[in-house]
DNA sequence: TAGATTGTTAATCGATTAACAATC
DNA sequence: TAGATTGTTAATCGATTAACAATC
C-alpha cells in the first residue's frame, strides 16, 4: 500500500475519487446560476444547502480538486468556476465519434450542449443506408467502415458507444483498433478491452434497479407504517417542509420542447 | 450507530448496498446467456471473469442478495435468475408516467423492453400541443393537466422527469402533488423534494466529467511515459491481451436499426 | 478421498464525517 | 475584536478484499 501511494504521488496529478469527480458539475451548475445573479462569493454551506450536501463534504471536495477559500469569506465565486471548468476540460471540449444513430444516439446528437461540457460530436456512424447520409441536428452520418481511418487522421481518441447490444462487442473492438482510447458504453454489457482503454458504463438498466429496489422499500415501509396495505400520504404536511421554498423560484413555467435539459 | 443497526434490521428488510444493487441487473444479463445455452450451474469465479469482477465480490453480492449455492457445485442458474428477477422486481413490472416528450423521453419511450426490467411506461406527458394527442411508440401524449387525476386514479407512482432543466423543479412539484413516490430525474439539477420522495438522479453530465477526467489523466500518463506529447501507441501488443477471446464470439456482427440495446 | 467452491469472519481500504485549529 | 468560515488532522463508517473453515 505504501508503494501505491508513492506510485500515485509519483504521477504528479493527485487522484480524485470518483464520488468528488462527479459532483464537481453539480457544483458548476450552481455557480453558473450564482454568477447570472452576480453573486461574489459563496460558502460551503450555501452549495451543500442548494445541492442537498453536508457543507463539510462540499469543503472537502474544493480542497481535493485544489481550490482554496478565504476563510469568514468563502470562494470567489468566478475563481471557482473557472477552476472547476478547467479541471472538467470543459474550456477545451475533445472531440468524439458516435457510433449507433439510432433513438439514443440521436438523442444524444440532440444535445448541442454537449460542447459546452467538454465534449464535441464530431460525427456519427451506422451501418443501416437509411441512415447513411442524413444529417442529424448538424451531424453527418457516415458508414461505419470509413471509422478507422477518419479516426486516425482526426486523432479522435472518444467513442460513444450507442448500438444495440448484440453488436456492442464487435464495435468496440473496432474502435479499439482504430486507436479511441475511451469508450462511453451505453449497451448493457460488459465490453472486453484492452486494460489501459478507459470504458465507461451508462447502464439504464442497473439505475433502475436501484430506483425500482427503493422504491419496494419505501412502500412496504409506508404501508407496514401505517398499517394499510397501500397508503402514501402525500397530500399532507410533509408538502409544506421543503417545498414551498423552491416553488416562489421556478414558478409555473411551461415545459417546452425540450431542445436541450439545460437552464 | 448501535440503534441505527437495530432500526434497520428492525424493518426485516435487509439494507443491500447500492454498489451491490447496481451490479445485480448484469449478473442477471450474464446469466440469461447462460440460460440460452442451457449450462445448469455457475460459479463465482465464471461470472467474475465474463463481467470484470473479483469472484470474491461475486460471491458476497449474491450472498447478501440472499441467495445460497452449494460448495463445490456452485450456482444453479435458473434458481439464480429466478432470485435476481424477483429481488429486483422484474417480474411484476411497476408502472410509470413520462413527462417532456423531447429527444430524450422519445428516447427512452423506445426501449419497450423497459417492462421486462419492472418498469411499464404507461404514458406520456407534455405541454407542447403539437405532441399532445400522437402516439411515441405506443404511447400516447396527454396534455400535462391530466396528470394528477390520472397518477391518482391509475395509482402511478412512478415518474420519468425528461423535461428541460428551467421546467424541472415545478413539474416535481407536480408529480409530489398528484401522489409520486419516486422520481427518476434526468435533469442535470438537484430537485427539491419532501424526505420521503425517492428521486434518483441521471445525470449523464456528471458521467461525463468522470469519463472526461479519466481520459486526461490517461492521455497525460501515455505520453508523459513514452516522451512524445501524444503518442497512444493503440494498435500494437495491447489488442493481443485480451481482446482475442472476445472477437470470436461475437465477431463481426453488423450494427442493425438499434430498436433497443438489448440481446 | 481430494479438490473445488461456497460460507463466514476478519482485515484493509477509501470515502465521509467530525473536531478543532487557523485566519480573515 | 468576535465570529464566521476555511484548512487540516483524526474518527467513523461502509464496501471491498483476504483468509480460512465448511461442505459437497
Amino acid at each position: 500500500m505504501i508503494i501505491g501511494r508513492i506510485e500515485r504521488e509519483h504521477k504528479g496529478q493527485r487522484e480524485i475519487p470518483e464520488p468528488t469527480l462527479r459532483r464537481l458539475p453539480q457544483y458548476c451548475h450552481y455557480l453558473t446560476t450564482l454568477i447570472r445573479d452576480g453573486v461574489g462569493t459563496v460558502s460551503c454551506s450555501q452549495i451543500g444547502a442548494e445541492l442537498a450536501l453536508p457543507p463539510i463534504q462540499v469543503r472537502k471536495d474544493l480542497q481535493i480538486a485544489g481550490i482554496g477559500g478565504r476563510p469568514k469569506v468563502g470562494y470567489s465565486v468566478p475563481a471557482l468556476v473557472n477552476a472547476l471548468e478547467t479541471y472538467l476540460g470543459w474550456n477545451n471540449a475533445k472531440e468524439a465519434f458516435l457510433i449507433g444513430a439510432g433513438k439514443l444516439g440521436t438523442a444524444l446528437l440532440g444535445y448541442p450542449r454537449f460542447s459546452k461540457f467538454g465534449l464535441n460530436i464530431v460525427a456519427a456512424f451506422d451501418v443501416d443506408p437509411a441512415k447513411i447520409g442524413q444529417s442529424i441536428r448538424d451531424c453527418l452520418v457516415l458508414p461505419l467502415d470509413k471509422l478507422p481511418d477518419l479516426a486516425r487522421r482526426m486523432s479522435i481518441h472518444i467513442g460513444i458507444l450507442t448500438v444495440p447490444a448484440a453488436a456492442a462487442q464487435a464495435t468496440a473492438n473496432l474502435l479499439v483498433n482504430s486507436g479511441i482510447v475511451a469508450i462511453w458504453n451505453f449497451a448493457p454489457l460488459t465490453l472486453k478491452v484492452p486494460k489501459n482503454i478507459i470504458v465507461h458504463n451508462e447502464d439504464l438498466y442497473s439505475s433502475l434497479a436501484t430506483l425500482s429496489v427503493k422504491l419496494t422499500k419505501a412502500l412496504r415501509a409506508s404501508s407496514s407504517a401505517s398499517g394499510e396495505p397501500r397508503a402514501y400520504d402525500i397530500s399532507g404536511d410533509q408538502q409544506a417542509v421543503k417545498i414551498r421554498e423552491s416553488v416562489t423560484e421556478d414558478s409555473a413555467e411551461p415545459l417546452g420542447k425540450m431542445p436541450n435539459p439545460f437552464a
